[in-house]
DNA sequence: AGCCAAACTAGACATCGTCAAGATAGAGTT
DNA sequence: AACTCTATCTTGACGATGTCTAGTTTGGCT
């Protein structure tokens, strides 16, 4: 499978230099003749509308082929196989991803912690808003991973940052600390989408009831809150002193410490 | 296909029956016959071990019949669809991963959080060691939910909030913010596994890394800890309406009483 | 001793991805 | 303006998969 893909790329590149720049036919000259004109973005679409209605398992080279009126063998010209269509639209929908919490971002409050959690919800939102599309883009096995995805991938994650360092009240956090809380404000809002879609009994059911999740999302995040604005004491400190002093004190009821 | 599968479980209802009980013939007399006697555990297992193999993708019923010797179309008697196969090793993965965790606390120091944290990097631990596993487990699509799986969940998600518990200082919280927190600690860990199988740039590359993996992960939950052993003063505040007016107020006011 | 239903086989069908070989047409060249 | 050339698209084939149906074997029950 993969040396056919690269056999193909070869007679592809053309097409890929096309693609960047102009286009053979124009859109409106629509001759449904032999030649399609814009057959690329047209399985894309197909691609995508495919995904929106059957879902990641429904998604076939066929039936986009079907749905741009075009015979079974034509998509492979254009992506090679199937994991080449795949990857051109999990990068479509990282980008729409991207924008979307970009534009979440922009429209919250400028209160630091606020525009952090309207990314959250934002991402969450996403998610619940389009699963299909959501499932796709983190499930990459089916995809050859491309630089353009990651530099996507990158951006978001850059979006998110900038709201941690606005959270961040020590202000003196260094950076991996910063980065490391990235990683959880991400790793928080992902999880909880993920398990929101996949797992039917998350939350006592919120799978089936969206806006109830939300409504638990923002609670969890306000709980988390003081993670994002505390500084780096916490993490420096090894824990077994004062979680063993203040059990002794609130938890008396437990045993003692070690 | 949904209604193939209803039309067949009828045929399997008594083939179910005995599973639960009697088995018609001894492991250890395997005459290799008509009959195979323990087709069903056979099946199960060829699967576990394809799915280790190849991955979720590389889950087939006609494999996992060639691999117990039998014909392709022997496990539909057993479970129906493939749907019903992956049911059921589900299940056993949720069972094994479910044991780990509780054996995970049970081996934890009797500290609250070191417990709440041992829970967390056991869970993980199991998505980096069996990823083909922890994939399957969490992409129901394909699968039919059952009330065993449920409870095997239910199960899993008991011990957390028993953690959680533990940790939290205040002692007084709540049901409802007690679960808020499970939710939340559930959310982080399994948001960490997933980002890091699905991601291959998630925190620069922890898929490539797993002792480093498990490192950001412990930082990651040390610097989540205040949020589990908080009150629930954060979470009580309303925090809906935040107009752009009282923004100044409210920045200051947040950053005072820390 | 004989029957019967459960367990399994065997073949067919539709679908899928991929490959190879051929047909077509748009664009550049002379 | 005719010609060539190459990207684009078609067509047919192959192996693989899930599911269905009809037939075969077998072990336990009466």
């Amino acid at each position: 499978m993969t040396t056919a893909t690269r056999t193909t790329t070869g007679k592809q590149s053309p097409m890929a230099k096309r693609a960047a720049g102009t286009t053979r036919r124009r859109a409106g000259t629509s001759k449904a003749g032999y030649h399609h004109g814009d057959l690329r973005i047209a399985l894309l679409d197909a691609a995508e509308a495919l995904l929106e209605e059957r879902g990641v398992e429904g998604l076939t080279l066929r039936e986009c082929a079907r749905r741009a009126g075009v015979s079974h063998g034509a998509p492979a010209h254009h992506f090679g196989d199937v994991g080449g269509l795949i990857a051109e639209l999990t990068l479509r929908c990282f980008e729409s991803f991207g924008a979307r919490l970009a534009g979440a971002r922009a429209a919250a409050p400028e209160v630091p912690f606020e525009r952090l959690l309207a990314l959250g919800v934002a991402y969450v939102d996403f998610a619940l808003a389009q699963p299909a599309h959501f499932r796709l883009m983190f499930r990459m096995g089916r995809l050859h991973p491309s630089t353009r995805l990651q530099q996507s991938d990158q951006a978001s994650f850059n979006v998110l940052l900038e709201c941690i360092k606005e959270t961040d009240l020590a202000g003196g956090g260094n950076g991996s600390l910063l980065e490391e809380k990235a990683l959880l404000a991400q790793t928080m809002v992902h999880g909880f989408a993920t398990l929101v879609l996949e797992n039917p009994w998350f939350g006592a059911g919120l799978h089936a009831d969206p806006t109830r999740a939300r409504d638990v999302l923002r609670r969890m995040l306000r709980i988390a809150q003081p993670a994002f604005e505390s500084a780096a004491r916490v993490n420096a400190e090894p824990v077994a002193a004062k979680s063993a002093r203040n059990i002794r004190t609130q938890n008396a009821r437990r045993r003692g410490p070690r």
